[in-house]
RNA sequence: GGUCCCAUCGUCUAGUGGCCUAGGACGCUGCCCUUUCACGGCGGAAACACGAGUUCGAACCUCGUUGGGAUCACCA
C-alpha cells in the first residue's frame, strides 16, 4: 500500500508554526515511506477564507521546502460531491433532516451545561417525520450516529482511545443553506483523495471519533490516524493565531534559515536518540511514528537561535550574502558599491562564524560599510585613548611599507612590532581593531586587515593616529 | 462542568523492569584557548509531580490524587 498523507490548512490566516510542523511531519512521513504528500486548502468557510491567506500558506510551504504531490485541492470546489454523499446518507437512513431553530439549540446547550453534561444535540429530530416540520426553517442534515456502544480510535501516537457513543451527538453534515460542514467535507475529501494516514494536531482527537462514525456509515476504509501533541507558547497554553503564534513569514523575516526551522520543529515532539542536528536527508531516512512523543512541547527561541547559528555556519557564503544584502543596504543607508560587495564577500567566512541570525550578521558587517572617520563605540573609544594614537602612528609606516598585503606578511609585521616595542600583542591589536572597525565585536584582526585592504586600513588608522592626543 | 489527552532538569528530550548514584542539547555558570566577539575544549548547578500497589527489583506496569492541556458551533 502506498502511503498518502496530506496537510489541510484552512486559509483563514497565515501558516503558523504549529501548522508548519504538522506539514513537516506529514511530508517527512510520506517521503520516508516513498509515498505521496498532498496539499488541500480547507476553504469551506467562504466568509473567513481569503486569497491572501492561501498565498501565505503556499509561500510558507515553498519557503520551508515542503513540496507536495499533484495539484492543490480546494475543498470548496468539491461542494457538489459533499452534498451528494449527504444525499446518499439520507437515502440510506444514515442521516436525517433537523429543523431545530438556533434558539432551541442554545437552550439545549444551556440545559446540558446546567446539568453538568456534555454540551450536545439531543437528537430530537432523529425519528420525526418531515411532515412535522415547522414552516420557514431550512433544515440541516445530521448524521444518524450510533447511540449504543463505543467508537474506538486506533491512534498511531495516542494509542487506543475510546469514546462512548452516547457522548457523541449527531453532527451537522449540511448547513441550512445546503453547504457542507468541515466534518463532512474532511471525511469525503480524505476518502476521495485516497489518504491513508492522517497526522494532525491532537486538538482533532475528539473529532476523529465522529469522523470514524461517518466513515462507517459510508462503509469506507478508515485511514490510520496519528494525533500529535500541540506546540504550546511560553505560558503553556495552545499556540494559536490569536495567542502568540507567528506566521512562518515572521520567522523568515527575523532572519531564520528554513533548514534551521525545519530542524527545530522536527525536534519538537519527535526525537531520534540524542541526535540534535539532523539534516533533511537524514530526517527522511529516520522519521517514523515511533519517535513521536505524546506530551506537548513549548517553542524555545533560545534553542532555535542555537540551531540557526549552526546552519548559518554551514551555509555557503553566497547564500548568506544574498540574504543579507537587502538588510545591509537599509542599514548602511546608501547604495552598496562594488567594493562593499567585495569586502562583504571576503568577510563572510569570518562573519558567519559569529552570527546566530541574518540581522546579527548584518549588524556585525556594518563596520565594512561605515564611512570614515569611524564612530567609536565605548570599548573602542577607550582602546584608542592614551598611548594608542602614538603606537598607531608608529606602526602605520611599517604596514604601508609592506609590498605584499598578505595575511602572513601582515601577521609578521604586527607581531614583530609588538616584540620590538616589548609590548604585549594585545596592546597594539586592540587599538588597531578599534581604529579599523570602531567596534568591539569583529572578526580576527588579521582578517579585518585583509578584508579592508591596505589602502582602507591605512586610511582608517590615519584617522586615529593623526588626531591630536 | 462533561469527554478526551498529557506528566523526566527552566526549555527540548533519551529512557520501554535491573546497564540510572537518570544521559544528551539549549539556556545559566566556572576554567581553558585567545587581540575583541564568536567557535571549540574541559567542568558545575539543575529533573523522574505526589501517594498507594504489582515485583526479588520500578522513571519505566496498575490504580488514585494533584497539576497542565485539548475539545464540546449550521468555524475549521
Amino acid at each position: 500500500m502506498t502511503v498518502i498523507t496530506r496537510f489541510a490548512p484552512s486559509p483563514t490566516g497565515f501558516l503558523h508554526i504549529g501548522g508548519a510542523r504538522t506539514a513537516l511531519f506529514n511530508w517527512l512521513y510520506a517521503r520516508h515511506h516513498g509515498g505521496q504528500f498532498r496539499l488541500r486548502i480547507e476553504d469551506t468557510d467562504r466568509a473567513r477564507s481569503t486569497p491572501e491567506a492561501m498565498e501565505a500558506i503556499v509561500d510558507g510551504m515553498k519557503w520551508l521546502g515542503l513540496d507536495w504531490d499533484g495539484e492543490i485541492v480546494y475543498q470548496s470546489k468539491q461542494a457538489g460531491r459533499h452534498a451528494e454523499v449527504a444525499s446518499q446518507l439520507l437515502a440510506e437512513g444514515n442521516a436525517y433532516y433537523c429543523y431545530c431553530t438556533p434558539e432551541e439549540l442554545t437552550e439545549m446547550r444551556e440545559t446540558a451545561k446546567a446539568e453538568g453534561r456534555s454540551i450536545m444535540y439531543d437528537g430530537r429530530w432523529r425519528d420525526r417525520d418531515a411532515s412535522e416540520a415547522p414552516e420557514g426553517i431550512d433544515p440541516v442534515v445530521r448524521l444518524k450516529a450510533p447511540r449504543q456502544g463505543e467508537t474506538l480510535i486506533e491512534d498511531q501516537v495516542q494509542g487506543s482511545v475510546k469514546f462512548r457513543n452516547d457522548q457523541l451527538d449527531d453532527m451537522v453534515l449540511l448547513r441550512g443553506d445546503g453547504s457542507p460542514t468541515y466534518m463532512l467535507s474532511v471525511v469525503v475529501d480524505d476518502h476521495d483523495m485516497g489518504i491513508t494516514h492522517i497526522m494532525r494536531g491532537d486538538d482533532h482527537l475528539n473529532n476523529a471519533a465522529r469522523q470514524i462514525q461517518l466513515y462507517k456509515a459510508m462503509d469506507w476504509d478508515i485511514p490510520v490516524f496519528g494525533h500529535i501533541p500541540l506546540i504550546h507558547g511560553a505560558d503553556g497554553a495552545k499556540l494559536s493565531k490569536r495567542h502568540g503564534a507567528l506566521g512562518i513569514d515572521a520567522y523568515r523575516d527575523m532572519g531564520y534559515l528554513p533548514e534551521a526551522i525545519r530542524n527545530h520543529l522536527l525536534r519538537l515532539g519527535w526525537s531520534h536518540g540524542d541526535d540534535e542536528f539532523i539534516s533533511t536527508e537524514q530526517a527522511i531516512e529516520w522519521f517514523d511514528v515511533d519517535g513521536l512523543g505524546k506530551s506537548p512541547s513549548r517553542f524555545d527561541f533560545k534553542k532555535l537561535d542555537n540551531v540557526n547559528g549552526h546552519y548559518m555556519r554551514q551555509s555557503d557564503d553566497q547564500t548568506l550574502l544574498d540574504l543579507a544584502l537587502p538588510g545591509l543596504t537599509t542599514a548602511a543607508s546608501r547604495d552598496l558599491e562594488p567594493v562593499d560587495i567585495e569586502r562583504l564577500t571576503s568577510a563572510m567566512p569570518a562573519l558567519k562564524e559569529r552570527a546566530k541570525s541574518i540581522p546579527e550578521l548584518i549588524e556585525n558587517a556594518l563596520f565594512l560599510t561605515d564611512s570614515r572617520p569611524l564612530t567609536m563605540d565605548d570599548k573602542s573609544a577607550t582602546a584608542v585613548a592614551g598611548d594608542a594614537p602614538g603606537l598607531l602612528a608608529e606602526i602605520s609606516p611599517l604596514l604601508a611599507a609592506l609590498e605584499d598585503w598578505t595575511r602572513e606578511a601582515v601577521d609578521a609585521c604586527v607581531r614583530q612590532f609588538a616584540t620590538d616595542r616589548d609590548i604585549k600583542f594585545g596592546v597594539i591589536a586592540q587599538p588597531l581593531r578599534a581604529a579599523l572597525t570602531g567596534r568591539a565585536k569583529t572578526p580576527g584582526i588579521f582578517d579585518v586587515l585583509m578584508i579592508l585592504g591596505q589602502d582602507e586600513s591605512l586610511a582608517r588608522i590615519a584617522d586615529i593616529s593623526n588626531k591630536p592626543a
